[in-house]
RNA sequence: GGGGGAAUUCCCGAGCGGCCAAAGGGGGCAGACUGUAAAUCUGUUGUCACUGACUUCGGUGGUCCGAAUCCACCUUCCCCCA
């Protein structure tokens, strides 16, 4: 099976706009691509993730990824799938992201010699002189095209700045600068970039009168449509200081049924005659499609040790079991008052709940337990003694925390 | 530059000078049912020393016994005209 046919069986592919050729390219391992990166966060998530995996797959069959951090885009914001003005980031900001950026990025792609190449666009962007700039360049862009670009509809009608609408100037100047430095023909990237990657062809066909091509990965939605990787309190992290290896596992364990098969299809590097053996699975045997989605991709995110310690501590916890290896929580002295603590305390300090007013509704619904027994009374307390080999508080089905006196 | 409108709790969105911690919906959380899924039903959803107190309605002042509601100025956003 070559590359390309691997692609379109994961589901991978959106849209390509010149498929034989790409096909060809890659097919033959003589591609030099590159995907584009903007440090909006000090780590990398799930979406990222999908584009260095897919990264990953182009360099295993012999292509030369360059990975573009987009520490000059990242000054702009890119208006592209939101529906308002992306807060500004200060330099400091982007500089301490592209950092970590480039930290993370080293698990998932190979840096050896002449295998990919990194570089950071704020190294030309930055210098640009402006009336330069639109000499050169300006005139190769039709503000009437470009605002029939699908990614500026929604804004057009709740207001788009200048500064964002010269976005995609910018990515497109990327790729003709990556063509002329790398002989980069190719842009991968999520579907939500097409037309930004459109426009870098076109400016690369009128500048240099070269053909350049342009790939985008599905987005990864759910079944309802929206973005995965998404949790109520944000993104799901690749940083494990951000993202817990239990948290990113749980969070993979607990995709909706409709999901799992795509995910796995997706996101995993699992060979596609066995995903295939798996996709008549129904019911509740999809429970055991999503332990293995889980654990395979908090193995290539986290490593295999995180994801046996993540596997191990879920399934200690859902099948009743305690001494599972959950996150700890050592009480301070300052915690005790007389030497007990209440239980309202005790969920706020470890974090199972914000507030103490969240901890008495807890409580008073019924859904804290200690070792397994039911704490309904908000003034249960303990004493240091009881709590001094460790007890198992949890509130909720999934929120679970050891205690330490 | 001229004119008009808007800013409410996580989001959308109601809100008569006192009965407003603020309707309704979404989302979240908890419970029941389950398969750590979905759907459904129930409860809950500012904080705390919780049958009470305190802090919230873009910001700052003001009027009033009393302001999310009235006034002034400021900030931001939208619309129309140029």
């Amino acid at each position: 099976m070559t590359v390309y046919q691997e692609l379109v069986a994961r589901g991978l592919i959106a849209q390509v706009t010149d498929e034989n050729e790409i096909k060809e390219m890659i097919n033959r391992g003589e591609a030099v691509f590159y995907i584009g990166f903007d440090p909006t966060a000090d780590s990398l998530h799930v979406g990222h993730f999908m584009a260095l995996c897919l990264m990953r797959r182009l360099q295993m069959a012999g292509n030369r990824p360059i990975v573009l951090i987009g520490g000059g885009t990242a000054m702009i914001g890119d208006p592209s799938g939101r529906t308002d003005m992306r807060q500004m980031m200060t330099k400091e900001t982007i500089a301490h992201n592209v950092e970590c950026f480039k930290r993370q990025m080293s698990r998932f792609i190979d840096f050896g010699e002449g295998k990919a190449i990194l570089v950071n666009n704020a190294d030309w962007l930055l210098d640009l002189n402006y009336v330069e700039l639109l000499r050169d360049v300006g005139a190769c862009f039709s503000v009437n095209r470009m605002l029939t670009a699908e990614c500026y509809k929604q804004r057009l009608e709740r207001g788009l700045s200048f500064l964002e609408f010269n976005y995609m100037i910018m990515q497109s100047y990327d790729f003709l600068e990556l063509y002329k430095r790398y002989g980069c023909n190719m842009q991968f990237g999520g579907d939500d970039q097409w037309s930004n990657m459109l426009y870098g062809t076109e400016l690369i066909r009128r500048k240099l009168g070269k053909d350049a091509y342009a790939m985008t990965i599905t987005l990864l939605l759910n079944s309802e449509g929206k973005k995965m990787g998404k949790t109520q309190s944000g993104a799901v992290w690749l940083d494990p200081e951000k993202t817990s290896p239990f948290d990113f596992y749980q969070y993979w364990r607990n995709v909706g049924d409709d999901d799992v098969m795509k995910c796995i299809r997706m996101l995993t590097f699992l060979p596609i005659e066995e995903i295939e053996a798996m996709s008549s699975w129904q019911g509740a045997q999809l429970n055991e499609a999503k332990d293995i989605l889980a654990y395979e991709l908090t193995k290539l995110v986290h490593g295999e040790e995180e994801a046996e310690r993540a596997r191990a501590a879920s399934r200690a916890l859902f099948a009743g079991g305690a001494g599972a290896d959950v996150p700890t929580v050592t009480l301070a002295d300052s915690d005790f008052a007389d030497g007990r603590v209440d239980i309202l305390t005790m969920l706020v300090a470890s974090g199972l709940t914000p507030s103490r007013s969240e901890a008495r509704r807890a409580v008073q619904q019924g859904g804290v337990t200690l070792d397994g027994e039911k704490i309904d009374d908000i003034a249960a307390s303990f004493s240091k003694e009881e709590l001094a080999e460790g007890r198992l508080l949890r509130r909720g089905k999934k929120s679970y925390k050891k205690i330490l006196a």
